[in-house]
RNA sequence: CGCGGGGUAGAGCAGUCUGGUAGCUCGUCGGGCUCAUAACCCGGAGGUCGUGUGGUUCAAAUCCCACCCCCGCAA
């Protein structure tokens, strides 16, 4: 089948390989513009392009792809099938109507739950055992179309957003493969929206830790937001950010310090308990053990 | 030229402003004490101070120059 496959970061870039080695012919890569970023500002490709350069496939990125040169782009490739997977931008109806046979997207997680800009990394903060990959067909909502296939994946206790994502990124690449595959065979399946949520693109805000949560709570935050936005709380005037947790036995007022010192580790009190933070990271440090960073500063 | 912090022993840091024998905590090795210990005491090993066949100097971790690497903010 000949595709068009929209995409920008990392997530989709699986995807996009599972389908070049699949054997589709992919007619054009989209993705956002370059942006400058990073330090120094430097322009930098994302993911899906840097992929879609080492396959030798066309790259093309507009500002809005619902505008009339992104449009007119689209249609001029006459795709049979749109692949989407964190484009970062939303379709039209127009765009939709393009491709032959219907847009697909790849998401992360068990429609129609989570369904938004970071499902992965607010299945973790809240708490979720159970999450998987969905493809479906795009309709003019986000996220609201047709179920087409899911596949579902335990959440381990330890698992971090960035393992998750490696993980079912490579899950939703096999699962769209599947799906073209499986296509004349699949009957979509609209979903419950009763049974909908919604989670919101996770900023930095979100990763600020409140120790009147519980141990749990607290430690799913730190999870959920490694590797980034990073949990993080302040003190003395400076950001630390957590990366490591354990539970850890001692009682106090909601975020006080309990200890910090090499032996006993970086203890703090929560709602119902305590919780020691292994691994953090300060303003122009490294990421560490919070004994290793003990051994030469003070809290 | 977006702003900023940093590179000193296996780990984490101080020392740099004000140039003058390389320090601290931990780990490690050996010994001691103890019913015992991640406790305590004594002793030892371990460093081209990021790189430079760079500059200044009687003397450079420290001042000057160039380069490499790591990281925070902002996007």
């Amino acid at each position: 089948m000949r595709i068009l496959f929209l995409g920008t970061p990392d997530f989709g870039v699986p995807s996009l390989r599972a389908l070049h080695a699949a054997g589709h012919e992919i007619g054009g890569v989209f993705c956002q513009p370059d942006r400058p970023s990073g330090r120094g500002n430097k322009l930098t490709l994302c993911p899906v392009k840097t992929a879609a350069l080492e396959l030798s496939l066309p790259v093309y990125q507009f500002e809005r792809i619902r505008g009339k040169e992104g449009l007119a782009c689209m249609r001029a490739l006459a795709p049979d099938v749109v692949v989407t997977a964190a484009f970062g931008q939303i379709l039209s109806q127009k765009n939709l109507d393009i491709p032959k046979r219907g847009t697909i997207n790849v998401h992360g997680s068990l429609l129609p739950k989570y369904r938004g800009a970071a499902p992965i990394q607010w299945a973790i903060i809240h708490g979720e055992t159970e999450t998987g990959v969905t493809t479906m067909l795009t309709a003019a909502g986000i996220d609201t179309g047709d179920i087409l296939l899911c596949e579902k994946t335990a959440i381990g206790d330890n698992e971090t957003a960035g393992e998750l994502f490696t993980r079912l990124a490579d899950m939703g690449a096999r699962l769209i493969v599947q799906t073209l595959d499986e296509l004349d065979d699949i009957t979509p399946v609209p979903q419950s929206e009763a049974e909908a949520t919604h989670c919101p693109m996770l900023t930095k805000e979100h990763g600020r830790i409140d120790f009147a949560r519980t141990v749990q709570e607290v430690r799913n935050l730190v999870r959920g937001c490694d590797p980034w936005p990073a949990a993080h709380f302040e003190v003395n005037g400076k950001t630390i950010k957590v990366y490591g947790t354990q539970n850890a036995s001692g009682e106090g007022v909601c975020g006080s310090v309990l200890c910090a010192d090499e032996r006993r580790g970086l203890v703090v009190a929560c709602a119902d308990g305590a919780v020691e933070l292994t691994e953090i990271q300060v303003p122009g440090g490294k990421r560490m053990s919070a004994r290793d960073w003990l051994r030469g500063h003070q809290l």
